[in-house]
RNA sequence: GCCCCGGUAGCUCAGCUGGAUAGAGCAACAGCCUUCUAAGCUGUGGGCCACAGGUUCGAAUCCUGUCCGGGGUACCA
């Protein structure tokens, strides 16, 4: 059991003993170290409903808890009426045993067990390769899958994309024109086509292997054209440690049958008319300002219309939990979505849907316009060249996904050079060096150990960020911000270089140096069990 | 017009399910390596938390309004 669900327990049983009822308070870890390890409102919350000066009931709540010597080593009360719990350094360091036995309460959370989740990522449609806007959602999405299971959840990962639109057929026709030019033929160029030097060296590729008799129109350029590039999409993936377990297609969901059947579904719920002969979904009738079409006129299908199946699709393989990633251009059309399952009938309470904002990119100061088909933008490819992937994944993960992140080129290699990633993977590695150096005086993990000897202030504060960790994997599960994450590394590195600087590990004191010994390799395990979660390589030589 | 996000140190950003003195990195300045990795540690300077109201014992955090910035608002996906 953690720490705070003790504490918690004492402060219930004082409130029961003292005939005190109270709906919810807080119990959070002290701000400020004066006042102790854990501090509680319960007192100023009940001085409202009770109507009684609050330090009188803080402290009556004081002498209604037990010390317990292995837990608590002090209990205050301090103005306006908080009630604050000093937390005694048997407990921290049984952290520490805890963590080297391998206890599950570390390594796992049980939340999700038996459960299934699923994350839609990525999801860009085949027609060039990845910009650094779709990392950002790569690494969050694939983040957010370990983070889910870590808490036990069995994960899929998935990519759903679409092939068959009019952006695939600009394509096609973008190599084709490439092609011909590379033939020395005149073609006519249209602005709408794809600009990048990746469609001239597919029409090259296709000269070579297909020869120069492909005629205009052949299926060959559009087939030839996704196949490269979505190879390339996921060499990039892979690049950066994300391996999609399904790629749908929307192919699969616009058959006629599901397209009858979900607009018959609706039109039930009065949700569909015919005007301008398209058909449309009245979503003025579900509080938006307009509605929007789902088949138009031409009788193709509009995005929207393939989305809706293809949600429903995943409601019907029955995960226990749904979560898109989408950027911040679907803000206006997902509401739409799941009103429509909504109306369909399905339970959305266990789909989540997460907005990240995009990726401002900036060189030299001067705003970059991203856009595939101008072929402005900076390859995913190119970042992870320029700066390397685990800053890559560092970088998207340590901001919060609503800021607009701002991204200066000019400045990405040597903010890199400084990046706080290496702050912690630096921390792993003196760790590995330092038990690597006590192997060679003969000084190692003893498990008889006496966790007692751990008392330097240095180590203490060590020791009380490790007993952080489950507790903050649980609040990103709630939150889904990986960035909590990282914040909690960044600390956990801090107080261990701090403890590095005044505690020297390997000594002549054998005893203490075992003790440390065990507790750096609990900063270690956990560490590296954080920076697993985030996909980031936790070297052992640096 | 409508919708979504943001406005915190010179810069990039944490902190935001309300709490006690607002933090980090970079940049600037001053220190610390004859013993485990200086990619580190210690210290100094730097803030009307955009602005104005409101709720509260208590607001950077919640509510309302204003201003500024980013994005969206297609019978493109």
């Amino acid at each position: 059991m953690n720490l705070k669900n003790i504490v918690n327990r004492y402060l219930i049983n004082a409130l029961e003993k003292l005939n005190l009822t109270v709906k919810s308070f807080d119990l959070s870890s002290s701000k400020n170290p004066k006042f102790g390890d854990l501090s509680t409102n319960v007192a100023l919350i009940l001085a409202k409903q009770v109507r009684r000066n609050p330090m009188e009931i803080a402290r009556k709540i004081e002498q209604a808890i037990p010390i317990d010597n292995s837990i608590l080593s002090e209990i205050n009360v301090t103005p306006p009426g908080f009630i604050n719990f000093r937390i005694s350094p048997i407990y921290y360091q049984s952290i520490v045993q805890q963590i080297i036995n391998k206890d599950k309460h570390f390594y796992t959370g049980n939340i999700g067990k038996g459960k299934t989740a699923n994350v839609e990522f990525v999801s860009a449609n085949p027609t060039g390769p990845l910009s650094v806007g779709h990392g950002r959602q790569a690494v969050i999405g694939d983040t957010i899958a370990n983070i889910l299971q870590w808490h036990g959840y069995d994960v899929t990962r998935e990519y759903y994309y679409n092939d068959g639109g009019k952006q695939m057929r600009i394509l096609g026709e973008s190599v084709a024109a490439r092609y011909f030019q590379e033939l020395g033929q005149s073609v006519e160029w249209s602005d709408d086509y794809y600009q990048g030097d990746y469609i001239k060296n597919i029409a090259k590729n296709i000269v070579k292997e297909f020869g120069e008799k492909v005629k205009i129109g052949d299926a060959i350029f559009r087939k030839v054209a996704e196949e490269r590039i979505f190879s390339n999409i996921r060499n990039t993936l892979e690049y950066i440690g994300i391996i999609h377990d399904i790629f749908s297609n929307e192919k699969d969901f616009i058959k006629p049958n599901k397209i009858e059947s979900l607009i018959e579904s609706l039109r039930q719920k009065g949700l569909i008319y015919e005007a301008d002969s398209a058909t449309w979904y009245k979503t003025t009738s579900l509080g938006k300002d307009q509605d929007r079409v789902l088949i138009k006129s031409s009788g193709e299908p509009a995005y929207r219309l393939p989305d809706i199946i293809y949600h429903r699709d995943k409601f019907e393989r029955n995960y226990d939990l749904l979560i898109d990633i989408f950027g911040s251009d679907h803000i206006d059309s997902y509401p739409d979505v799941v009103s429509a399952l909504e109306a369909l009938g399905y339970n959305t309470s266990n789909l989540r849907v997460l907005i990240h904002q995009f990726v401002t990119l900036t060189k030299g100061g001067e705003k970059v316009k991203m856009s595939t088909r101008k072929a402005e933008f900076v390859t995913l490819d190119e970042l992870i060249n320029l700066v390397g992937k685990d800053v890559v994944r560092y970088f998207f993960l340590m901001r919060g996904m609503n800021t607009h992140l701002n991204f200066d080129l000019e400045l990405a290699q040597d903010q890199s050079e400084k990046n706080p990633v290496f702050y912690l993977q630096y921390a792993h590695a003196r760790i590995c060096n330092i038990i690597r150096h006590g192997e060679q005086h003969g000084i190692t993990f003893d498990k008889n150990y006496g966790p007692s000897l751990l008392s330097h202030d240095a180590e203490i504060e060590l020791m009380k960020q490790l007993n952080q960790f489950p507790e903050i994997m649980a609040t990103v599960l709630e939150s889904l911000e990986p960035r909590s994450i990282t914040n909690y590394l960044q600390t956990l590195a801090s107080s261990f270089h701090k403890f590095y600087t005044e505690c020297h590990v390997i000594t002549e004191d054998i005893p203490l140096s075992q003790a440390r010994i065990a507790l750096i390799s609990a900063t270690k395990n956990i560490l590296a069990e954080g920076l697993d979660i985030l996909g980031i390589n936790a070297p052992k030589r640096m």
